[in-house]
DNA sequence: TATTAGCACTCTCATGCTGAGAGTGCTAAT
DNA sequence: ATTAGCACTCTCAGCATGAGAGTGCTAATA
């Protein structure tokens, strides 16, 4: 990460104007720059950096006469910055904390995913303020432990998926009424004996090739088998975990109701945030998108820090914080980060 | 349901200022209602009886010299005065079509009851504009189908248990790793031949009366059963479904900013809406709880209005709109009502 | 006696004006 | 290269104004 040219003074300056505006939103002004942080220079000369970070597109101005305010541009400046600390190794927080506790609270309900996850996503839009988002291990990543099947109405079947990550799906499948408990029984043992401890994708593709392959000579039963399978894996309508709009709304910069409009519009349809973060999901460390650099249209006056957790060096799944773009950026690398990692140990 | 004093003038008067305001939130004076709704009467004679109103409580001015507004109780007397014609089936309606449209859509998804459910508290937000809320069936109510257990790892079991509703719940539990497969599957029979068709509740009791009375002569594997299947059981945490909170952002109603926050905040927690509807969960019909009426604090502003459905005559859980006390209760009591019945009839 | 026309009164809301405050940009001095 | 000084610009709160809407009361009317 590049932090491009910019001499000493201006950078001092640049982030004397983002830190001071991210704790207020106010605009910040050359005196109040000069008088908070005692730099050696006159509020003049701290009118003429400004300008010229004005210049560059660092900052701007409501209107003529205001304060200055970060553009998404100078808070990239500013995030850029923060992360190279952060590499360094510079940067351990007041939070520590909270993570213990909430490394604690987390090994108490690991077996229960899905409330885990709930867990999680609530933490994080509590203690941040800002939008807590999760997304649990995607289904074709998962490895599958096994299935069974529990015949429940003469056509109907219960299909159990278990996988090694502790995510239980079932659903209710319609199959031939004809066959029986054992048949079931034989269908679940070919899978589990067959594939257990593979993806669900890579099962997914075995399964077709092999289907593809033998057709002529192959048992009816196991020809079945694929066909529930099939059905029983599509089950794909990942969730996503989503908390805090509420909190969010006390934030000054949600207090025009037209912005919370625009906020709850991007996170209701959770297909945009699905969107956004799978982008991620093969990546490492934490990520972050401020306002426009943002891929997703609802989000360009947001900001989104996320990072992937894992289950041994795979990537599983996606934690974020979306929030404004006058967000402490600081404090959500560091909690999204610590947060992903707390998980992916606990996975492991 | 009595519809107390009033006499015919002032009733029409009083229907004319509900319908007008909640047809548009701006307070309706006296020289509209004589415009828009012709009656015989002049202003003056309107203003004279809006008056009378006034004092008994029913209208309210914002200011002297803004136009009249329904209280809480002017909208009780309204909504009182429709429940009658709706009781005395003079009450047919706009959205005959979206409903047997609504009813195709349930026969279709009847398999996957959480999905059913969501689909269910959208469309009622959807159609509404208010906050749609339903209630899954409650835990305790709903019939015991057949438990199953499927060993995981190897101190953890998986627990299935199949409701006659469709309801499928999972855990995974805890369990003495001494236990063989044979052994789950023992007692899952015990369990299933002696106790399917009972409702969760019954079955609690009758498992704690029996380890009472036969408490020394105990077969230990039925002991354990016993055990196991209270842990199973304990899925209790029923999920509320809410959805609309957006859409219900574009209602004027909710144009400031610090009522947006409110309704927020009353729907947040879901206890709350739960400790709201569990009070309904036995009774028949519609209930509208207007304003002040509302038993729960955090929406002393808004109205409800619930339904509960049933399955096979007993009551199981609730649908229910949450809007602002300007409320087309119309159409909502015939939307809530409609839909409490489809879900009964697909449950049949 | 019940209704209504007429009118004075009240309150809100949009508009426009004003002065204080904050912050800038430029110029000239250091 | 930096800074003091100053004129300029823009916002915002406060205040006055007048139009508009709606009321309550009184006196006239059917």
């Amino acid at each position: 990460m590049v932090i491009e040219f910019l001499d000493e003074r201006s950078r001092q300056i640049l982030y004397a104007v983002v830190q001071s505006y991210i704790s207020k939103p106010d605009p910040v002004g050359s005196r109040f720059v000069t008088k908070k942080y005692s730099f050696g220079f006159s509020p003049a000369t701290v009118r003429n950096i400004m300008a010229d970070l004005e210049d560059l597109g660092f900052l701007s101005q409501p209107h003529t006469s205001a304060g200055r305010v970060p553009t998404d541009k100078g808070y990239r400046f500013y995030v850029d910055s923060i992360m190279g600390v952060r590499e360094a190794g510079g940067f351990d927080s007041e939070w520590g904390d909270f993570v213990r506790q909430f490394a604690k609270k987390l090994e108490n309900i690991r077996n229960d995913v899905n409330n885990m996850f709930w867990e999680v996503t609530n933490s994080l839009s509590m203690m941040s303020n800002y939008i807590g988002v999760v997304t649990p291990p995607r289904a074709e990543k998962t490895i599958f432990n096994r299935i069974d099947f529990i015949r429940y109405k003469e056509d109907k079947v219960v299909a159990i998926l278990l996988t090694e990550e502790g995510v239980i799906k079932n659903k209710i499948i319609g199959v031939d009424p004809r066959l029986t408990q054992d048949d079931l029984n034989r269908i679940a043992d070919y899978l589990n004996t067959e594939y257990s401890g593979q993806t669900i994708d890579e099962i997914k593709n075995l399964l077709v090739k092999k289907a593809y392959r033998e057709k002529a000579l192959w048992d009816k039963l196991i020809a079945k088998a694929i066909k529930i399978y099939e059905q029983a894996i599509s089950f794909t309508e990942d969730d996503v975990y989503v908390s805090g709009l509420y909190d969010v709304m006390n934030l000054p910069d949600f207090s025009d109701i037209s912005k919370i409009r625009e906020i709850s519009k991007a996170i209701k349809d959770k297909h945009i945030i699905l969107k956004l973060l799978d982008e991620l999901s093969d990546s490492e460390g934490v990520h972050v998108f401020i306002g426009k650099e943002n891929p997703v249209e609802e989000m360009k006056n947001l900001s989104v820090v996320a990072s992937t957790y894992k289950e041994k060096e795979r990537p599983m799944g996606v934690i974020a914080l979306i929030g404004p773009t006058r967000m402490d950026y600081s404090k959500a690398i560091y909690m999204v980060d610590t947060i992903a990692k707390c998980i992916s140990r606990t996975f492991d």
